[in-house]
DNA sequence: CGGATTGTTGAGGATACTCAAGTTAGGTGG
DNA sequence: CCACCTAACTTGAGTATCCTCAACAATCCG
């Protein structure tokens, strides 16, 4: 679990962007490293939060589960990407379970840093600080499309999301380069698998996407972006 | 438009809480104060992000407007809390529309001074990144809600939130303290008002609330409360 | 006293959920 | 390598929720 994590691997993090070399140097060497396999738990909701992390390598979910026992996804976490940062939330425990969907690495640093190191680095405490205004922004707009937009516009929207973040080009379109289940499709926009499931064979028939077992191609971008946009609904 | 706001009305503030006497000399001092009548917009969507500000007193609608066309309430600002925080956001521009609903004063400075006040008065920054945590959390609720809820347990927890924050306690009940549609309501939890005044009309059957045009009193928070939990649903 | 805004209520229908059954793909162990 | 088992997925039928459309009533304002 434990790791060695080179210098040379996160110093070009957007987060350590403008910092100098002895900052970078205290920053990354009070970190530890770790790695997750598939399908590892980082940490669970509502379990006290004694570290904050950086993705450095892989792919994890962040998801909560609701009092009647429904799971949803809070959003994905992409290398580079500050997670588990309760102290900013103002909250004791993290607020929701985090956990490998393919094999990551991450640096660590315990909780009580937090406020240390954002006053020794301002810079840093300005990254922190867009992080979270970005993280507003997407939830806003996750709150926007689902009070406003129908199920299938959704999907697209996710999806589209997938593959600008996640996405890999490849011959024939754009691979989400994790494992992804339908479920977790619905998880991501307030839906159900079955929905998913029927709306992923329609984009397929009009060549849009190309599923699989856990697999999704995009085959088509600026298709989905209509379907995102509302003008051409592939369903009946 | 442009008045005078006496310190003694904005010490209390939590978000100036841990601040000396001269840090709260200096930031109040280089605020200007604004007052704006019902219905006046302080600032709108899209418009460059000139000023920041604190509510004093009084109650805003923040709003954003879909490219369809489809208005929702992103949320309610009540007094102490900061908005149009742009620079947070990493935003040139206000992400929505700002909207008195009430009597309201703020205090306003210029965006510019955003970084160098939070440098300055690490309290301040402290305070913001803590708003910015908590509106964060909010928001992922929110998600929460739309994404697992039916419409009449969304209503109720829009109602019991605005009763906790903006609700003075009346012979009968809890009031709403500002003038508040079911399109508003509408707004808040992603449906229709026609949908939100079926529900209204059959909490009072039950006792629930008591509404009216623009009204709203809660007669029965715990009740309300058992509705929003999934328990007793009022529709048949 | 109009006129406008806000709210009420009914009927009909669409979207998407639930329930149910069956299929496919992948991993595991013999 | 094949048989088996499970998790993921597909598809159909029936239906509930909630939206849309529409007409009307109440309230407020000048």
């Amino acid at each position: 679990m434990h790791i060695q994590i080179e210098r040379s691997e996160v110093e070009h993090l957007a987060l350590f962007g403008s910092l100098d070399t002895a900052g970078l140097d205290e920053i990354v060497g009070a970190a530890t490293g770790r790695r997750y396999r598939a399908s590892d738990t980082v940490f669970e909701q509502g379990e006290q939060a004694t570290h904050f992390f950086v993705l450095v390598r892989g792919r994890l979910r962040v998801t909560q589960v609701t009092s009647e026992g429904q799971q949803i996804i809070i959003r994905m976490v992409n290398p580079g990407d500050l997670f588990g940062i309760a102290k900013a939330l103002a909250t004791l425990d993290y607020p929701g379970t985090a956990t490998a969907v393919a094999e990551s690495c991450a640096l660590c640093w315990p909780m009580q840093m937090w406020t240390g190191l954002l006053e020794r680095h301002p810079s840093l405490a300005i990254q922190a600080m867009q992080t979270m205004g970005s993280r507003l922004l997407e939830a806003q707009l996750r709150v926007r499309e689902l009070s406003t937009e129908e199920v299938e516009r959704r999907v697209a929207h996710a999806v589209l999301r997938l593959a600008n973040q996640s996405g890999r080009k490849e011959p024939g379109g754009v691979r989400i380069d994790f494992p992804i289940s339908k479920q977790d499709i619905a998880e991501m926009t307030g839906t159900t698998l079955h929905t998913v499931s029927r709306i992923l064979t329609a984009w397929e028939g009009a060549g849009l996407v190309e599923g699989g077992r856990q697999k999704l191609l995009v085959r088509d971008p600026h298709g989905l972006v209509m379907v995102a946009d509302g003008l051409r609904p592939c369903l009946l």
